[in-house]
DNA sequence: TTTTCATTTAATCATTTGTTTAATTCAATT
DNA sequence: AATTGAATTAAACAAATGATTAAATGAAAA
């Protein structure tokens, strides 16, 4: 058991990154995660400098993490580019279920500050992948369509990541409770890879 | 020329919608829009009461045009599924690029307050437009999957909106500017018909 | 011209909000 | 037991912010 934080900057931490979440960065008080978190208001600022300072750090480590879940799909060397495709619709529908709220909060924070993703090491490994390059390689070969492989990575992260972005006009319009919704995208995660291979073959 | 509206109410209206879409609700202050809009301070309590129903006027107002333009395509009586989707990806990219920030604004407000989204009139007529019956026509036809039919209409969206949402990401991967960017969106308006009828043909 | 009413303005109010201060508590060290 | 320094607290500060007020302006109606 790592003791890298206290208890107290933990609290702050945990309770910040939910607001954060939820409500995004204006719309959180210092006030709102000092309740949250059960701490004095005072604290926060002792341990993290400035509401932004505690933001930046959050909004960090969060897309840190995010972005590394992500990569370690597309740079196996063992599977096949259906295998990584299959994976990745797996993993990160699961993924997102657990924390729905993450791809709004990540593509609205890097809509205005968007150097903040510049600056993490995986960010720019993604094109360089071994996904890619199979790929690629499969539009060399002539097996599949001649289309630029960005537009390739981008409807899989589409088909991925949007139903979850609307997913409250998804769930109105079908009139599906949260569970109900979790289930289609778990039917999308087999359907995904499917359409995917569909789409750029010839 | 209408004059539904005086020279100041104008004003504000702009100020705050070009406001808002960029910055959010929270993020944005009344001082913000007074100046953005060249008006005194307390003209914006004078005509719209407060902030808060400023924004939903505009909200209001923003998510109708966008639902109106949206569901025309849908249900023309003429044209064929195909001519749809080539519509729709036409029409819509080039509305996004013409408002590129629209469509972070109403998945975000829409994330706060999904209600606004059911008081649309258009909203629920989207799942029994033409476009719907002519792919569930095919279903039962034999001639595309059986995949239900709100899968099929999240995957347009999907393939359309969704690069936009990221478009930052995909602009630091890709090293594109603005110009690039909306380059790479007009090659899609014609690749994702293609895409979206390999995916449902059987 | 005078009156009337909507529009506009500068100033101010009452909260909210991020941050700081100074005092207090607590645990470890001497 | 006394000391030290970190952790915690209540209170306060200064700036920002949404909203209001009362006076001034201007244009149309009488």
């Amino acid at each position: 058991m790592e003791t890298k934080y206290s208890d107290t900057e933990l609290k702050i931490r945990d309770a910040a990154k939910s607001l954060f979440l939820k409500k995004g960065y204006s719309a959180t008080t210092t006030r709102d995660i000092a309740q949250e978190s059960q701490i004095n208001l005072a604290l926060l600022n002792y341990y993290f400098t400035s509401k932004r300072r505690l933001f930046e750090i959050i909004m960090f480590e969060t897309l840190y993490d995010f972005l590394n879940k992500m990569v370690e799909v597309y740079n196996d060397e063992e599977t096949t580019i259906r295998e990584k495709i299959e994976l990745a619709s797996s993993k990160y529908i699961d993924m997102i279920i657990a924390e729905p709220l993450l791809p709004t909060f990540i593509l609205n924070e890097l809509k205005n500050n968007p150097t903040n993703f510049l600056k993490m090491p995986t960010a720019k490994v993604i094109m360089k992948s071994q996904l890619i390059s199979q790929y690629n390689d499969g539009v060399k070969k002539g097996i599949y369509k001649k289309v630029d492989s960005i537009h390739f990575i981008t409807n899989i992260l589409s088909l991925i990541v949007f139903p979850f972005i609307c997913s409250p006009i998804i769930m109105k319009m079908e009139k599906l409770n949260k569970t109900d919704f979790n289930k289609m995208m778990n039917q999308r995660k087999k359907l995904i890879p499917e359409w995917i291979i569909q789409m750029i073959k010839k």
